[in-house]
DNA sequence: CGTCCACGTCTAC
DNA sequence: TAGACCTGGACGG
């Protein structure tokens, strides 16, 4: 469209094949011609209000930035809909340098990443403000911290390097402790106590699967779901309050 | 009608 | 550390 906050795409072919790869907040789209011709690749964010829908061409949902359509009859349209136009999409297939490793997807070197750059500034804040920060994070955003957090029943104000030490000195003890206890029982331990970092990988992982459980049957009210999966965000009876970025935070 | 709030970055004092 | 960038849904008068 033309109010769209990207570029315009330079591809175009009769017959293609669209698959896609995530990395933290970012989706890249590979569009793969099934004859002669480049695949074109783009990468999407999605801010507040981006999101992929799969509709019927001949009725385009209002803010339908880029629709990419199907060959059955009617077609439909595969639409980037983003009615605040915070979202933004570009050309190739570079992920946005400076994010950091993917929660889900990397979760050993996002682990790496922040555990041995503990002394980086991005430290000194809180830790609800912290986990925002997608240089270490990418991938967590507001409601998800709210989860993160309320599951460890960690305080968010408290220094983030503080909490993370704590985590790292955990660690090592760990490695020394119960050398009599066999593997087995040291990985059920561990799922029983997983910490922070961990969380930031879990606890996403704990929304895909109960949105693919509900995006079978009716799509209709999967943010019924979603609100039921919530323990502490915009849950009745939990805290909120102002981050120094004017974000809300919720906690018990 | 109006005000407030929202799953996120950006850049400008 | 404010604002700016946007639209729309919920709720109050």
């Amino acid at each position: 469209s033309a109010v769209g906050r990207g570029p315009e795409v330079p591809f175009s072919s009769e017959a293609y094949r669209i698959s896609a790869a995530s990395r933290g907040k970012e989706l890249r789209l590979t569009l793969a011609p099934l004859g002669p011709g480049r695949p074109q690749d783009l990468v999407f964010r999605f801010g507040m209000s981006g999101s992929f829908r799969l509709c019927p061409a001949a009725q385009l949902p209002r803010h339908a930035h880029l629709r990419f359509l199907t060959r059955e009859s009617p077609p439909r349209a595969l639409c980037f809909v983003d009615a605040r136009r915070f979202g933004s999409w570009r050309l190739g297939d570079g992920w946005e340098p400076g994010r950091g490793p993917c929660v889900l997807s990397e979760y050993q070197a996002f682990r790496e990443n922040v555990l041995q750059n503990l002394e980086d500034k991005a430290f000194d804040k809180p830790i609800c403000e912290a986990l925002l920060n997608q240089k270490f994070f990418n991938g967590i955003g507001n409601y998800l911290r709210a989860e993160i957090l309320y599951r460890l029943k960690i305080p968010p104000f408290e220094k983030a390097r503080t909490v993370l030490e704590a985590l790292k000195a955990q660690e090592q003890a760990r490695r020394k402790k119960n050398p009599s206890l066999t593997l087995s029982k040291k990985l059920k331990l561990r799922r029983e106590n997983p910490d922070l970092l961990e969380l930031c990988h879990t606890v996403p992982m704990e929304v895909i699967a109960a949105e693919k459980k509900l995006l079978d049957p009716d799509d209709t009210d999967n943010h019924t779901a979603f609100k039921k999966w919530l323990q502490c965000y915009l849950v009745p009876g939990m805290s909120s309050l102002r981050d120094h970025n004017g974000r809300t935070m919720w906690f018990q």
